[in-house]
DNA sequence: CTAAATGTTTAGACAAATCTAAAAAAATAA
DNA sequence: TTATTTTTTTAGATTTGTCTAAACATTTAG
């Protein structure tokens, strides 16, 4: 068993290595964990103690197969509680985060198989993130980044990768929530901003704001 | 805010008190929270300090208001919690407490509120023991120790006084759950142990059994 | 009412997770 | 390739909650 703050270390070590198999680094951690580099390397030792990270001076770290597994199944009560959050207790996708940051931690295999099994075994999470099973077993969500796409094509809005409240809400008034259909109709030379049509309506928005959107073509 | 370590002093302070206002001992605390009588003397004085309890040295501790509402809350969200456990989840009645023990902690008033309108706002929980409102306030349950109860009289079972797993299965062996009614038929004169009736079937059980079976008559 | 037993507090230490300041290694630039 | 900058690690402290051993206070028994 692994405490609190333990399996906060090895979920960010996790999402800091989702994209890419680089060791990750200690300045990195110590950001998402807001706290100092010297913490973390105290920490990177015990999690190296423990066979759940590797590590080697100054090189950084990765996590082990048991590490890995650990921290998916964070993510996984992460994810299935955001569902909980949304699904039944009626909260908005923006409002959830905070709370399954807590709820993640609740360490019954009994009660997440129960939640899972209440919810209907979710695939996906309110922001479009995949729900691993119970054996960290997930199909990545294929996407492509709507400022990626080429004017005159469509997709479905499948997911988000910045997930602050004020993006979400951002996002919510201007109607572009999961499941949406747009059409691009065409992206601004001058600022990359990218006009979209969407449920008939045109909207506009930023480069920056078309980056956090996911698309299935 | 209060941590983890500090809402289950609370709480369990609060239980120590619940049915007598003489000062808590600190050796009484000491065995619930399963550590030792220094560790406890020094938790009471860091309480004293955030006026959460009235301490004078040798002279045991109360909750201060402050207090007392802050481990109803606690004991509010353990119960809703238990509720939700049972009756959304399908746990049985025995399951639940040690996972309420961890979801009790977690301090979101906007989710227990919401908690508490999914389940429909309700009154007690799974063992009968009834939930604080949002202002800590709520109905005492009026019962009797089945224990006390005469040959002859009868009434309905409202709660329990013990809430170890054992007990809780052994007596929903015997049928013994909320809400049954039942009929003393007679009290063994050698050892205490009480015959009953309940739904026309003859059943025993023992005083120490008795003592914790709580009914409304 | 004194002595023994019981209950409580203090003193000093420890493990977990953090911090600051300084030293050491690695990466980058001149 | 040497010097500078950036990154990482170490050393030593701090906070929270715990412990044991010993001192102190209160209660109970003779
Ligand atoms: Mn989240
Ligand atoms: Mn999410
Ligand atoms: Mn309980
Ligand atoms: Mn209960």
């Amino acid at each position: 068993m692994q405490s609190l703050t333990e399996e906060n270390y090895l979920k960010i070590i996790y999402h800091l290595s989702e994209n890419n198999d680089n060791a990750v680094q200690t300045n990195a951690i110590a950001e998402k964990m807001q706290t100092k580099a010297a913490s973390v390397t105290d920490m990177i030792k015990k999690l190296a103690d423990k066979r759940l990270v590797d590590y080697k001076k100054y090189q950084g770290v990765k996590l082990t197969e048991n590490g890995r597994l650990t921290a998916i199944n964070v993510v996984r009560k992460h994810r299935l509680w955001e569902v909980f959050l949304v699904e039944k207790l009626n909260f908005k996708w923006d409002e959830v985060h905070d709370i399954a940051e807590d709820l993640e931690h609740i360490n019954s295999t009994e009660l997440i198989e129960r939640l899972d099994e209440f919810l209907a075994f979710p695939k996906s999470d309110p922001h479009g993130d995949p729900i691993p099973d119970k054996n960290g077993k997930f199909d990545a969500i294929p996407f492509t980044k709507l400022s990626k796409l080429a004017p005159g094509s469509t997709g479905l809005i499948t997911g988000v990768s910045e997930h602050s409240s004020l993006f979400l809400k951002h996002l919510e008034k201007l109607g572009l929530t999961l499941g949406k259909a747009l059409q691009v109709k065409e992206i601004t030379d001058f600022d990359g901003s990218v006009e979209l049509i969407v449920e008939q309506k045109n909207i506009s928005v930023s480069r920056e704001v078309a980056r956090h959107i996911l698309v299935k073509i």
